[in-house]
DNA sequence: AAAGAAAGTTAGGTATGTCTAAATATTGAT
DNA sequence: ATCAATATTTAGACATACCTAACTTTCTTT
């Protein structure tokens, strides 16, 4: 990126594809790309080309594929990002996980790394001071696990004398 | 989106800003659009196209620009989650307002109804187990404002004994 | 009411990202 | 070593979304 060119949504999903598959199995062909992003091989062959432009895959056609140094950590950071939102979303807002997955996978490619160290920060602050995080309760929404005396559902004092139900002005409920 | 056609972050965003532009002013121009998205003028043209053809809006050329029913309510829904991620992001995260505003701006598109939900009732939760809030200290990270005693620099007991200012794996720092 | 200014639209161009179908290269099995 | 299967690339389309420049319509001012 501090290279000059920018790199769009879809090739840093490319990247990271690339990174993870070399990860598991040591090498990348087209095809395994293809399938694990679910477009056809003809959209890879382009995707490698614009990587290849860009310096984070060596690439020439019909040989294999490598990351460039650039190209690792870039790749490696997309994953990271992705694990970090995923995590974000299972551990902090008790979202299902294939829907965490979604979320996370569209949401690397926007979260700066400014931002994302602040939800590095808050989920270790949740694990910390939540005691093993909060839970979300069906009915009651996110109850913590910390502090003092619980109820019969597991609240502290504060969450069962404040639980509403409210929605903040949606009208979706 | 029962209509069928499915609708792009960036008809979302034209939406958005016409539906604001409205609530502040009664009425929109073109050129407010082109303004506060800052495109050309012409993109807004096709852009009115894209969500006439949508029946969110109501407009033939030269004509005035109005909402329909359902692109009111659309685009009610995209400002009212563009608020509520921003809130998470100042209030839960403490980020800067002007990179809160970006973020949500750009999640505002991605995340569904569902998780939504999650972020509202987790500002909420965080508004009452934390009364009043968390509050992110340099250096220290997160840090609570209630239970108990706090230390000098405002931290309860468990977070005064595990602030750590580790970063997950990251190589970044 | 006419002329000039402002707003809006059309035309034509670029870039990305996707697809299918056809062509080419590589690999593996006999 | 050849032939068939598989992998990859090219060619040609299409859709979105943006731009500038030129044109048309509407508004405003005198």
């Amino acid at each position: 990126m501090q290279k000059g060119e920018e790199i769009s949504s879809s090739l840093e999903d490319y990247l990271e594809a690339i990174y993870e598959i070399i990860e598991e199995k040591q090498a990348v062909r087209a095809k395994d790309i293809a399938e694990r992003l679910d477009v056809a091989a003809s959209s890879v062959t382009i995707a490698l080309r614009g990587l290849s432009r860009r310096e984070l895959i060596n690439h020439v056609p019909y040989d294999v594929i490598t990351l460039t140094p650039q190209g690792n950590k870039l790749g490696k950071a997309v994953a990271r990002k992705h694990g970090i939102l995923k995590q974000f979303f299972l551990k902090v807002l008790s979202v299902e996980e294939t829907v965490a997955d979604d979320c996370a996978c569209k949401m690397e490619h926007i979260v700066p790394d400014k931002v994302l160290k602040r939800f590095v920060e808050f989920i270790k602050f949740e694990e910390r001071c939540r005691r093993g995080g909060t839970r979300w309760v069906e009915g009651d929404g996110f109850v913590c696990n910390s502090f003092g005396d619980r109820d019969d559902n597991g609240r502290c004092e504060t969450c069962a004398a404040t639980t509403d139900g409210g929605n903040m002005g949606g009208e979706n409920e």
